[in-house]
DNA sequence: CGAGCGATTGAAAAGACTCAACCACCGTGG
DNA sequence: CCACGGTGGTTGAGTCTTTTCAATCGCTCG
């Protein structure tokens, strides 16, 4: 039975049934360069899914049953802390795959992840996506390195956290989401914001101010847009 | 020629040339359950170094040639940070494998890694190592699976930096350190021990003091050992 | 014995958080 | 069409943690 939410998802203009060969998955990350029998085989196993803005794709603690891939829209990846705060550790964009590091650790899920806008996810089973890293090498080396890359970038995401001020985290948080929304504004919310730079919400705000105070920033209710990307750096501390 | 400081490396206590067969490298980790021709391969392979206490394995932006398999000994694993502060993000212990992320990203190190104490550390050469991976799919799974619980680990790290106080990390640290440690005493400086929670040395210092009073703790010049586990438990805020 | 480094202590200052109140916007229901 | 309630955003004030800076101590090594 089609329930009228999925009948309003599958109208929604954001919605596209996209094919493989199509999607930014080809463009970069895991998926880059994939082509032939292989993308038909991907092309063949994914589902295609329609995830309104803050729905959940799995929380913590859950079991990994497949690994999900960003056709459009943002994914934001976190941990909640003692006091149930999350601290975003990660937010997907077109392109990206999500939860693959669960596929190999054999453990339930560490992370959370939850749509940040309306997005198109497609989902890969556990089985076919570990069957295909198996017997393609290609594959399975990009998965090696996209994780040591990850690592490598978690370990300056430590340093940051540790020794920088909230200032200069901001400034390098919204240097990474520079990258991540490209021309568009960042379109997340304060909460989230702070989650992501690991502060209060109180505090991200004041600080946001400043930055547009000093001409870094032009501040819209919920989208920022950089403006002077040098002076960010600046003040990213680097 | 043989140096002064190399035989005097080799007349230490602390320094055996061990046989991989008997190295703890093979009770957990990587090369876990590793035998028969496989091992004899890396027996052959591997060379086996001295390091003293604060020698260098290999700092950030140099060129990865190989892996250190830990044998012997405590490694630090640290990035520095804008104010050339190091954040120390891993230690490794007897067993433990570094610099194997390098091997795949292809790109130069990003942290570096230096000695603790009087260590013995082996090093098998980069094609060697790729090779033993290519052609074993056991260990390449094992490369697999131990890049991702790091990456876990990573994403707790990094929440905890973000959410718990000085206090309550340097609980947790303390508690990751008795595993590393087991049953010996943890033997850092105050500034490695400050880098590793990431606070100033002072406030650590001044914390150890409370932990003591709290009789959670028992300080010596640069040992800590920890009485009441439980307590600490609670301080780390679980 | 003196230099030097790591450890320690004290006091002041800065940074960030919490709490409380208030505002602005939006969708709902009357 | 408008009042209402709720949510997310913003501001202010006070407090607490943590850092910084300066000084001292104690030990080891040459």
């Amino acid at each position: 039975m089609i329930s009228f939410d999925s009948m309003k998802s599958m109208l929604d203009e954001s919605y596209k049934h996209v094919a493989c060969s199509t999607c930014k998955s080809r463009g970069h990350g895991l998926f880059n360069g994939i082509s032939g029998a292989e993308l038909d085989t991907l092309e063949a196993q994914r589902a295609c899914n329609f995830y309104k803005k803050t729905q959940s794709l799995f929380v913590e603690g859950s079991t990994p049953r497949g690994v999900y891939c960003v056709n459009h829209g943002k994914v934001k990846v976190f941990k909640r802390g003692d006091e149930g705060k999350e601290q975003i550790i990660h937010i997907a964009k077109a392109g990206d795959l999500i939860g693959f590091r669960a596929m190999f650790s054999g453990e339930l899920y560490k992370v959370a992840a939850e749509s940040l806008e309306d997005s198109n996810i497609c989902f890969i089973a556990k089985e076919d996506f570990l069957n295909m890293i198996e017997f393609n090498p290609t594959l399975r080396n990009g998965i090696i390195k996209e994780l040591s890359q990850e690592l490598s970038d978690r370990a300056d995401f430590i340093t940051n956290m540790a020794q920088k001020s909230v200032r200069e985290r901001l400034a390098f948080s919204l240097l990474i989401l520079m990258d991540i929304y490209g021309e568009d504004p960042i379109n997340l919310s304060r909460e989230d914001l702070a989650n992501f730079v690991g502060t209060a919400t109180e505090t991200l705000i004041r600080l946001l101010k400043e930055f547009k105070e000093d001409g870094c920033l032009e501040i819209e209710v919920r989208k920022l847009r950089v403006i002077d990307k040098i002076k960010l750096i600046s003040l990213a501390g680097n």
